[in-house]
DNA sequence: AACGCGACTTAGCAACGCACTA
DNA sequence: TAGTGCGTTGCTAAGTCGCGTT
């Protein structure tokens, strides 16, 4: 049966993914779901306000006179409904399980170590599952080239910190020559230290707290702003919120109806009481004097003058030297995002119902700090005050607020090359390796799930599939009207799949088109089993489009489900697996031996694409695009012009040389036929560059690359085929996966 | 069980900036 | 020397998932 997870070629590529950019997105949005949205609203409830609380109990009440029929039309009760036939069938469940072996000890014995040792979230089991999983298989050749004495911290009773010889390794290759004289630091390899088993992130945490957004400054008196005609000087509050929309104005977004209604309503809250009696449309407002002066400072910016630029650059560095690092455990550590991000007018991706929304300024007194005790506790701005400072060493971040817009939290933390980042990388990779070794038996049991009696077990075994064999996300519910209309797996609904019983010449097709996280389409056509199709047909059954596709189940449910299967296991691990393994399989299938270096490189991305593919990582076609590739093209025409002359001349010589034989013309046609030589090579790196652009011109390579591809699977192809990293990872990417690049050799299996 | 929240990962795009070219 | 093209970095929205509360 695992042949049929192999996302071979077919499985992965099959699925024409027709989006493209956002227009089309909303387009696709706005009539597949915007309508339905409201219509539902309005034939379910017939009116009014069924979003008071107290309106539930009646909901609930009606909800349990159909509550029998899987096949009735439950429209958006599902809630309700589940959460009634949950209880009666958890109990079931509990009974089933224990009874026809599903959570067989059989199973859990075939697998004994990894269903026993380590616990990914159980940190306690961190240490463990180091020594037995990777200490076998990564000797830390390096750690020993010195004997570095460590000065560990972290653990009371461990050794201490490895302040280990450069690890220049990687880099002396290629870098070499520029390196040598910046590579003075030695970097700290937290990999070869024990971790924290206790839910403890630190012990020590000390930082110069977040960077403000710069106060506003008002617009010069020259810049305008009309409304009905007439200029109109606007207090600095409002004046502000209008420079925001100004700033947009080129923007297809300051015209959609919901952008400008929510933009209007915030932005009367900060006017005058004049203002807000004057401004009342904001049809007639008139922004475009400051659009321009804006327009006319980034032109200004742009061209300012060498030593400007340089001050300005001297200028962040020393806010990044000062603000962008903390003390963490003994060690300096990068900071992500130390910036307090400015206020603006929101923008969500995809048909949001919040966009155009004041975004306010975040003042220190929304700020919580969380520090060590016994470090140097970072200072407000003069004359303000923090909202709190803690210290809570179970979470990672360093500073916090909450965000106007959902009401949710933001936070400062660390950069992914930072220790606590790096750590929780590798454990997630390594949660996906134990999945390995386990997915036949968890496939095979969800493929027994499909016949079980029980419509909720079916459910969850299909959805289980989907997840497994397309990669979906879980998919959480959403609160209506918070958010873009957008789906994963679980919150499917019968309106984003059509079943083909036949298609095309297959069977059993089934047809995805729905929105999804950050509302990228998903449209994929895939043949399933039998079994499936059947059961999604039950499923559909006497639903309305809006309803819920699977509603017995929900990403708890599944998630639970999960967990019993093997520890650690939630929905997102299979994205991670099967991005990997695909990885390592298209690596294997796709090098060969006798390819020059960018020919490899090709197949590494083309392996990279798959995975980009099978993820539904993509993006917009870069606006340059058409105009790049016809350059790329014309050099390419321009290369092969020089091969021919190349070609043509060393025959020419070719055929001096027979009639003179000296050695002069043999070395004319030896430095030809080099010439040619290299012409060609230059070609084919061309055409391979070209390839390659045309097939990334929609897919995003980046994002699987930097969340889903085990980094060790790359570093041993490199060394397995004497790539040097840096083709493969830049800088950042370098720095992110150090303790792969440190630790894995070329026999690593995922 | 469901909710709501908190913490943390994953995501695409736009701005930036640097090397190369015209 | 300015302009281009393109990779890199910054930004922040939007997910996942676990936990405590109700």
């Amino acid at each position: 049966m695992s042949g049929d997870h192999s996302h071979n070629e077919d499985q992965i590529m099959g699925g024409s993914r027709i989006n493209d950019s956002h227009k089309h997105k909303d387009k696709y949005k706005e009539h597949k779901h915007k309508d339905y949205k409201r219509d539902k609203e309005k034939s379910k409830h017939g009116n009014s306000d069924y979003k008071d609380p107290s309106d539930k109990k009646y909901k609930d009440k009606e909800k349990m006179k159909h509550k029998d029929g899987s096949t009735e039309k439950n429209k958006d009760k599902h809630k309700e409904k589940r959460k009634e036939d949950k209880i009666k069938l958890l109990n079931d469940k509990v009974k089933k399980e224990k009874e026809n072996g599903f959570v067989s000890p059989l199973h859990v014995k075939s697998e004994p170590e990894e269903d026993f040792y380590h616990s990914p979230k159980h940190e306690k089991s961190l240490k463990r599952e180091r020594d037995e999983d990777y200490d076998s298989e990564f000797k830390p050749k390096k750690i020993k080239t010195e004997n570095d004495k460590k000065v560990k911290k972290r653990k009371p009773g461990d050794e201490g910190d490895i302040k280990p010889k450069k690890t220049k390794t990687q880099k002396e290759v290629t870098d070499g020559k520029k390196k040598a004289k910046k590579e003075p630091e030695e970097k700290w390899k937290w990999w070869e230290e024990e971790r924290y088993t206790d839910g403890v992130k630190w012990k020590f945490l000390e930082h110069k707290g977040p960077v403000f957004a710069p106060p506003y400054e008002p617009l010069p008196s020259r810049v305008k702003f009309y409304y009905d005609g007439k200029p109109m000087r606007l207090s600095p509050e409002a004046e502000e919120v209008a420079t925001f929309f100004a700033k947009m104005l080129d923007h297809e977004y300051t015209t959609k109806d919901i952008f400008r209604k929510n933009f209007f309503k915030d932005w009367r809250k900060e006017m005058t009481a004049e203002e807000k009696a004057t401004i009342t449309d904001l049809k007639k407002c008139n922004f475009t004097e400051m659009s321009e002066y804006f327009k006319a400072q980034s032109e200004a910016r742009k061209a300012m003058s060498k030593e400007e630029k340089q001050k300005i650059k001297e200028e962040n560095e020393r806010l990044l030297q000062k603000y962008g690092y903390c003390i963490m455990d003994n060690h300096k550590e990068r900071i992500a995002n130390f910036r307090i991000e400015p206020p603006g007018l929101f923008r969500g991706r995809g048909d949001h119902p919040k966009m155009g929304m004041l975004k306010r300024r975040i003042r220190p007194e929304d700020i919580i700090i969380n520090c060590s005790k016994d470090s140097k506790c970072p200072e407000p701005p003069p004359g303000t005050k923090w909202k709190e400072v803690r210290h809570d060493n179970k979470v990672t971040w360093l500073v916090s607020w909450t965000e106007n817009i959902q009401g949710s939290i933001k936070y400062i933390m660390l950069n992914p090359s930072s220790r606590i980042k790096g750590e929780k990388d590798w454990q997630k990779y390594e949660t996906a390796r134990r999945l390995k070794k386990c997915v036949d038996r968890i496939r095979a049991q969800y493929r027994e799930d499909w016949k079980s009696k029980e419509m909720r077990v079916r459910q969850r075994a299909v959805a289980l599939y989907f997840i497994d064999k397309l990669a979906l996300r879980a998919g959480n519910e959403k609160e209506e009207g918070e958010t873009a209309d957008t789906v994963g797996c679980c919150s499917l609904r019968v309106e984003h799949i059509n079943l083909y019983p036949e298609n095309e010449g297959q069977e059993y097709v089934v047809e995805f088109d729905f929105l999804g996280k950050d509302s990228i389409r998903y449209y994929n056509k895939v043949p399933v089993e039998k079994r499936v199709f059947k059961n999604l047909q039950l499923f559909m059954e006497n639903k309305e489009p809006d309803d819920d596709l699977f509603d017995r189940l929900n990403t708890s449910i599944l998630n639970k489900h999960l967990q019993e299967l093997m520890d650690g296991l939630t929905a997102k691990v299979f994205r991670t697996y099967n991005a990997s393994i695909t990885l390592q399989q298209q690596l294997k299938e796709l090098t060969t031996a006798d390819e020059n270096i960018p020919a490899k490189i090709l197949s590494y991305n083309r392996a990279n694409r798959a995975v980009a593919i099978l993820c539904n990582h993509q993006r917009a076609p870069p606006k340059t695009f058409e105009k790049s590739m016809q350059n790329l093209q014309a050099k390419i025409d321009a290369k092969k012009d020089q091969l021919s002359d190349a070609k043509r001349e060393l025959k020419s010589a070719k055929a001096d040389a027979k009639v003179r034989k000296d050695e002069k013309t043999k070395k004319a046609v030896e430095n030809k036929r080099k010439a040619v030589q290299r012409i060609e090579e230059q070609l084919m790196k061309l055409e391979v560059q070209a390839t390659d652009r045309e097939e990334n011109k929609q897919i995003a390579l980046g994002t699987s690359k930097l969340n889903y591809l085990d980094p060790r699977i790359s570093v041993a192809w490199c060394k397995k085929w004497g790539i040097p990293v840096e083709k493969i990872y830049n800088k950042t990417q370098r720095e992110k996966f150090a303790w792969a690049i440190d630790m894995a050799d070329e026999d690593y299996e995922f």
